[in-house]
DNA sequence: AATTAAATGCTCGTTATGAGCATAATGAGG
DNA sequence: CCTCATTATGCTCATAACGAGCATTTAATT
């Protein structure tokens, strides 16, 4: 079935990481070159698999341990195969999870907010003005100018799904479909890069750090998988040191959510999963009453299987 | 930060498919070689992007356009690094679905039921006799084999997570896990493939036919993503025909979930979704009162946002 | 001692979900 | 023609899950 490849099919392997950490209630992560690039590294002979290519040149990097690695996405398209005898590159993106942060000193590499690469995504303090304010106002330009009336109507559609009315329906989990839908309506100076810049109109871009490449696209592709993980995985706990409150933990997770929770529901959720337990230690590191610690039950890893269905299964027969 | 690749980490891409059609209720998985292979070709340089390649050659062999595509997932780790100056294979798969399956005449490639891959997968008449008759007992005997009594809990708790008791329990989503367990295990015939077949006791390996190379695995991911996928979106229907009733709806769910369904909310949760229309007509195909036949609403693909989340969100401030 | 900031406990209404009863509309068999 | 088996479809009920918010407790601060 596989012919013999040829010569010319051959590829090089580029292994791209979106290597996340939390360091007082952000989420940060780790770029390169002034923020411009997520790090990555080749995979290279010495490595027995690509997970530990990751973390081979994502330890040295970062003289940390990585806790968690999941596999993200694999790309090729970014560049048309070479005419000019240049290999192809295929780019594997992977998800690392880390506890502790670089020393501060180094500038390059640097931890950022995510949020300043996707500002609008952060709606901690509710909803984000830059949604309902410069964001939905362009896109709703964008859609007016489509060719028939049909796309307008689809385009409408897809802003509407992706990105609510600016106040209710906020879904965190889109953020890739709406960096892509900025990406679409030319919103974003990435979209500029890569066309003739002289032939498409420039519109005033929407406020967000870009990065090169596709790599503003790769960040959205993790902080996607994570912020949908969370709702069923104890992944959190990678993020956050042995000992921590249940508020500390809770701003963990709206960090990464991008949105504020309940916190007595919170606590339900979080006490019914039996996924904590107290240390026996409390801190009053904050003013008012002190709270407890807790330590994350390693156990629940292997404990919980995943129960959730949305189907409407029958009892066994 | 990237060095440039030296000519020994040039690798080639094979591009896998794990290709779903739906016949008679029987899910079905496109394979050549007498069942022990899944389809696969180069990722060529007249490609421009992955997603094209698995097109290309997909549709070139089945004669149909294929549906909706997703990517599942890269592996580099069948292979070694070749000192012999082979290039390294590193496989991209890739799940497909289609309405049409092939012209039944051709014997390679060929559609099987993926149950015979996977025969305890199937509970949609009850739990599978094959898991507690079979697999369980098999599985105590190598949880007691473990070195140290923690090793033994620990296996014990894994099996218990995967495969529940036999009855109670059971997740069809795990099916990936199940499978890399009895691996583990050395219950299936690819484990004694890899080893030294000498030097490990051959164990009677449980019954489902076994593919070559890493194929069942990537199999079980596809339907792993399949299963956990048509929980959240609406991708059942990109494997039915354009007009149907909704106990065939059903039962086409039910093959992929292995699972069988409470009719009458099986019916309620399709109503309140809007996910289809009345085509107006009806059908007395089956014995009893004739059945209206339905047609997926497509607009929903645009209409529905996943809305679903599992984290306690407070209303927006 | 009063005030303030958290932590923690508990209740309430709404919705989603699992189960099953009841009725309707056909074809098959007598 | 009548009865039965079979499938479709409508509806109710109990329970669990979830979003909201009130009330109480416990410390630091003023």
């Amino acid at each position: 079935m596989t012919p013999p490849p040829a010569i010319s099919d051959a590829v090089t392997i580029e292994l791209n990481a979106v290597l996340v950490a939390l360091t007082e209630n952000q989420p940060l992560v780790l770029t390169l070159d002034d923020g411009a690039l997520l790090p990555s590294g080749p995979f290279a002979t010495e490595h027995p698999t690509l997970q530990s290519g990751v973390r081979a040149w994502v330890e040295r990097q970062t003289q940390h341990p990585l806790g968690y690695v999941e596999q993200l996405y694999t790309f090729a398209d970014r560049n048309r195969p070479a005419s000019d005898g240049r290999r192809r590159v295929v780019s594997i993106s992977y998800l690392g999870l880390t506890r502790e942060r670089l020393s501060a000193g180094a500038r390059d590499p640097e931890w950022r907010s995510w949020y300043r690469y996707f500002p609008w995504e952060d709606w901690r303090a509710g909803p984000s003005p830059l949604v309902a304010q410069t964001i939905l106002p362009q896109l709703s330009a964008w859609a007016d100018a489509a060719g028939d009336v049909a796309q307008q109507r689809e385009r409408r559609q897809r802003i509407d799904v992706n990105f609510g009315d600016g106040a209710e329906n906020w879904n965190e989990d889109l953020i890739l479909q709406r960096y892509e839908l900025l990406y679409e309506a030319g919103l974003v100076p990435e979209t500029q890069q890569e066309r003739h810049r002289a032939t498409v109109p420039t519109i005033e871009p929407v406020p967000g750090m870009p990065m090169r490449h596709d790599h503003r696209r790769i960040l959205a592709t993790g902080i996607a998988r994570l912020r949908a993980k969370i709702k069923y995985r104890p992944v959190v706990f990678e993020l956050m040191p042995p000992a921590f409150t249940l508020l500390q933990l809770q701003r963990a997770v709206e960090a990464l959510a991008g949105r504020p929770m309940h916190k007595q529901n919170f606590r339900r959720l979080i006490d019914q999963q039996g996924l904590v337990e107290p240390t026996g230690a409390s801190t009053s590191e904050t003013r008012g009453r002190p709270a407890k610690l807790f330590r994350f039950r390693r156990e629940v890893v292997l404990e919980r299987a995943v129960q959730g269905t949305k189907l409407p299964l029958s009892r066994p027969i």
